[in-house]
DNA sequence: ACGATGATGAAC
DNA sequence: TTCATCATCGTA
């Protein structure tokens, strides 16, 4: 499996984030903490598209908070909400152009705040690339999910963003059992 | 249904 | 410096 295994960077990532998301259910977030590593399969995620979308950080503009969706693709946007879980986002597009994918499940586990805190993830991470020598990156493990088996919804928690809150921006693989 | 709990951004 | 808000979750 390892030799199917190739790693996800800039390339993948530093493109338009609705396309991303779309291949990015079924790909591996892959965990190193303390010498021991875990693979775990992404089920749901959400697009945060641009300074226009009114759900997303940047709307507001640059700031300290969300320089980091304002970089280069490929590397971790992290922050603390509701002063209790950390949310996990993966920056995409080009530079300059705010935008960013919220990891909300993986096999397993479902909920953002609940996968940062399984994984260990926190603000440290914060601005690093997903890369092996930080702990925590993404893979293609060859698994191909067929388009019929992701299912688009709203955003959750995101009601005060208007007519933008309604867009189908929540992309979930379909549960076996769900069929 | 609700409270926990703290960073953030905007107002003053 | 103060204040309202918040991409959530566990307990009730």
């Amino acid at each position: 499996m390892a030799a199917l295994a190739k790693i996800l960077k800039k390339d993948f990532f530093g493109r338009k984030t609705l396309p991303v998301c779309k291949e990015l259910i079924g790909k591996f977030l892959v965990r190193r903490y303390k010498e021991k590593e875990s693979a775990w399969m992404i089920t749901e995620i959400e697009a945060y598209d641009g300074p226009h979308d009114k759900a997303c950080h940047a709307f507001k503009g640059k700031t300290d908070r969300t320089k980091t969706m304002f970089g280069d693709a490929g590397v971790f946007y992290v922050y603390l909400v509701y002063g209790l879980y950390h949310m996990l986002n993966i920056v995409t597009d080009k530079k300059d152009y705010p935008s960013a994918i919220l990891i909300r499940g993986v096999e397993g586990i479902t909920g953002p705040g609940r996968v940062t805190k399984h994984l260990k993830i926190d603000k440290k991470l914060n601005g690093k690339k997903a890369i092996p020598a930080n702990g925590l990156w993404i893979e293609d493990r060859g698994i191909k999910i067929s388009k019929k088996y992701i299912k688009r919804t709203p955003r959750i928690g995101v009601n005060y963003a208007k007519e933008w809150a309604e867009k189908p921006y929540r992309f979930i693989l379909i549960d076996k059992k769900n069929q």
